[in-house]
DNA sequence: CTCAAAGTTTAGCATTGGCTAAACCTATTG
DNA sequence: CAATAGGTTTAGCCAATGCTAAACTTTGAG
């Protein structure tokens, strides 16, 4: 009971960063889909559910079950055993989602991180940088260039 | 269709960063549970549900039943109306996730971020990173030192 | 042109992690 | 020592994300 008082005030602050990561959950998965979608459509012209629950490792099923969701929040447009196509707010988001990834993926490589770290790290802290830290990584980066 | 097959044993490799995404976000909370345990009771000698709650923001009665599952887990120890425990396993995680956290912290400080945003950010990060990537944290703060 | 294999969707279930409202203890104060 | 204020738990709800098994389309081979 010491110093209860004194850091009362903080406890509100310090739940915002719990607050925002739960917040970037949800958005996690949607992003997550979107990249996905994107990298498929460039590389074979097509997404279809399968693929995706190949890559993410997840059954058919669920894919489908999460594009509905991801088709009622306008990021992506489907027709029941068609492929999957992005929307404009499906690319700006898949967009985002690839810049960041870069950069997280070059940073960890330029930090002396194995590719192979590299690839998976950058998956899971993609999503939890602040434009910030981002700012902060590509200034690394290009001192490191030079 | 045009590189299909080549990229066909990929696919299984990639999505196992995010089979381990998926592992991760279900340990995150139990690790951020512990961990604020431990600094609760470090602090104020006691840790009571309301103040996780208050810490984490969210609802007292979503404090109960996670401690119930974390119970079951063996990482804490609890009875009714009382204050909260670590077991043996409680305290190693929790440990664990004060290293991790210190490291991310430290490094995102000494990468030019400022102490809001590496407070915000080593939060989200600590659960995603490798222990390779944490030990060439550490290599570069050691290399910031001298 | 038919029919079976391959690919998709639906149905139905489980778990996690949130919430509010109501019931329930504890402990302080008069 | 009784009453009540305040902290804790229970009950019951919801949404997200996963699964399997069954139903349903599509499509390509014969």
């Amino acid at each position: 009971m010491t110093s209860a008082r004194k850091k009362a005030g903080t406890a509100k602050i310090r739940s915002a960063a719990f607050r925002r990561i739960r917040a970037d959950h949800s958005s996690e998965l949607a992003e997550d889909y979107v990249e996905l979608i994107a990298d498929l459509i460039d590389e074979k012209g097509e997404a279809r559910g399968s693929d995706i629950a190949m890559r993410l490792g997840v059954a058919n099923a669920t894919v489908v079950k999460t594009l509905k969701r991801l088709q009622d929040a306008g990021l992506v447009t489907q027709e029941p055993y068609r492929s999957i196509f992005l929307t404009g707010d499906g690319w700006k988001m898949a967009e985002d989602g690839r810049r960041k990834h870069k950069i997280v993926e070059a940073f960890l490589l330029a930090l002396g991180v194995s590719e192979e770290t590299a690839r998976i790290d950058s998956e899971g802290i993609e999503h939890h940088v602040s434009e910030e830290t981002l700012r902060a990584m590509a200034r690394f980066l290009a001192r490191k260039m030079v």
